[in-house]
DNA sequence: TTGAAAGCGCTAACAC
DNA sequence: GTGTTAGCGCTTTCAA
């Protein structure tokens, strides 16, 4: 017993392979009656359609490629989800490649991915230019930063960066630390451009640490050097970069809130996972996901498409409070 | 000017297009000079085997499934990491799909990857008959459980386990609590097993908390039950509960690890990023991916293969110590 | 609205 | 060792 196919149900249902074949692509097109049959033999059958097949014939895969950085970046999978159940919902696969922190190897991977798939998501935080020669002639949009050529669908935490600012400074912070991220983050460009901005019509005189790697390992390094700054509060890079902020005041008999306020940035599971939790700022990842797919789909059927921003907000947990 | 395609080649080595594809798929059945004048003249045109046309004539994709349960659960993301490099080392490429927590959409997304990739590499804790059906017909391997019918890959942490009791024993823990996983995760039974199999030879007694979720809110939900028990040291399912568990203890004004000890399993990112950091059993996730596309491997080539046992290993950290 | 027919690019007998 | 010849299952003109 094979699997059914155009044939097997068109002899079954005396009619042609081709007008099967509309029948689930174009629909529109064929006989309702011979359409409803064709449907229900097909169901009956168990029919799928052989997606190389139809991927030989048509010129497309039906699947997308999501390149990421790095996976283990716990900003990753809720990222990954979203894109998922978007693309699900578009009925395209995704094949998911990691280029596990590596630049040489985002490269090999776009290289292998075109011509298995329709279109790119590439979120990979670091700037590339040989990132947007791999991706020509592959409709591409990139998530969470901004790159020539192609459309982006970013998070902007402007608003909530400020937002943010005003509550430290209400809070009575005179002297507040930022703690840079790595230079070749197009993120950590905008959020540390954002925070210098902010501070310049306030009180508040701002001490720039770093940069530091946005990891667990690179906060403890922040840690050490907001020790001797004198800062009553800081803003971390992101939310790993905190949380090794935390632990390092933490071990140095600092305590968080009390003797530093710490606020991360993207709200990821661990930001909750900590003690006390961390203020930082949410990322509308579910958006982020979904906005990505569509705009992409719109690319790969060649419509132009518009850059996509998106709002971060402020979510306020344990981890800011007064200074002592 | 189209892309290259084994007739463009074949014409301009003056050679037929079977030679053409022989040259790529079983190079060692070809002359070495015609190869090697093949071999330079794709790489010329920049000649990329069309996978849609492969697989159709040959009825494989080179695509392997990776059906993930939770995407977001800090233990797979390594994983997906691992199975990735194995699989791209091997040239085939994954299909990732998350199931985001429901065993319905599991089910779905297996039928739905049926026809799509030659094999399936399962990695879902819960117990599900019917995911056996599902993926029936479909070469596959699952990680970190057993499943009748599939051959497994899984860590065992017995000797690990035993070995944490005897440390926690040597520390002088007299009373000590297990908080139980979700019944239906079979890793959650093994430990408890384990666990409750250890304290038996012991001057030591166990306490039996739960079961609760495998999640942060689970842990916190634990503590509140390990407040009342008396217990010196506590074994949690796995870090995340073990994390909640710690953050549960804190706010409650029991520290860790003077009034309570905490113990986790995996050894997720997570568990360096708290403070203390957790003493936890690590995994061996890349060998796990590994293993599980080699055993997948086999399987596609129809040969016979035996389960994987691979052994987690103790990890101290700072969350253990000697009881107040 | 439907059918016939020609591929899409590759693999896999089979014959040479 | 190499070429010839059929397909794989689907889409897509083109005519009817």
């Amino acid at each position: 017993m094979k699997r059914a196919t155009i044939y097997s149900i068109a002899k079954e249902c005396g009619v042609s392979a081709s007008t099967v074949s509309r029948a689930f692509s174009r629909p529109e097109v064929v006989n309702p009656d011979v359409r409803e049959l064709i449907h229900a033999k097909a169901q009956e059958l168990g029919y799928r359609p052989n997606r190389a097949a139809r991927g030989l014939a048509s010129g497309r895969t039906g699947t997308i490629g999501l390149l990421v950085h790095d996976i283990t970046n716990p900003f990753c999978p809720p990222l990954v989800r979203a894109v998922q159940r978007a693309a699900d919902e578009a009925e395209v696969s995704v094949l998911l490649v990691d280029a596990h922190e590596s630049s040489a190897a985002e490269l090999r991977l776009i290289k292998q991915l075109k011509g298995q798939v329709d279109g790119l998501v590439i979120a990979s935080p670091r700037s590339s230019s040989a990132l947007s020669g791999a991706a020509e002639g592959l409709p591409t949009v990139v998530v969470n930063r901004r790159m020539r050529g192609f459309p982006s669908v970013v998070c902007d935490n402007t608003t909530a960066l400020l937002e943010t600012g005003r509550h430290l400074e209400e809070l009575g912070h005179r002297k507040v630390a930022l703690m840079c991220g790595p230079s070749t983050s197009w993120a950590a460009r905008q959020r540390a451009a954002t925070v210098r901005a902010w501070a310049q019509g306030t009180r508040v005189t701002l001490v720039e640490l770093g940069s530091f790697t946005a990891s667990f390992e690179g906060g403890r390094e922040a840690a050490r050097a907001l020790l001797g700054a004198g800062a009553t509060a800081a803003f971390a890079f992101d939310d790993l970069m905190a949380c090794g902020v935390m632990g390092g005041l933490v071990e140095a008999g600092v305590e968080v809130p009390g003797g530093c306020s710490v606020v991360g940035c993207d709200d990821v599971l661990l930001a909750r996972a900590v003690t006390p939790q961390l203020t930082t700022i949410t990322a509308p990842v579910d958006q982020l996901g979904r906005a990505a797919v569509d705009a992409l789909g719109r690319r790969i059927a060649g419509e132009h498409v518009r850059d996509v921003r998106l709002e971060g907000t402020l979510t306020l947990r344990g981890s800011t409070g007064r200074p002592a």
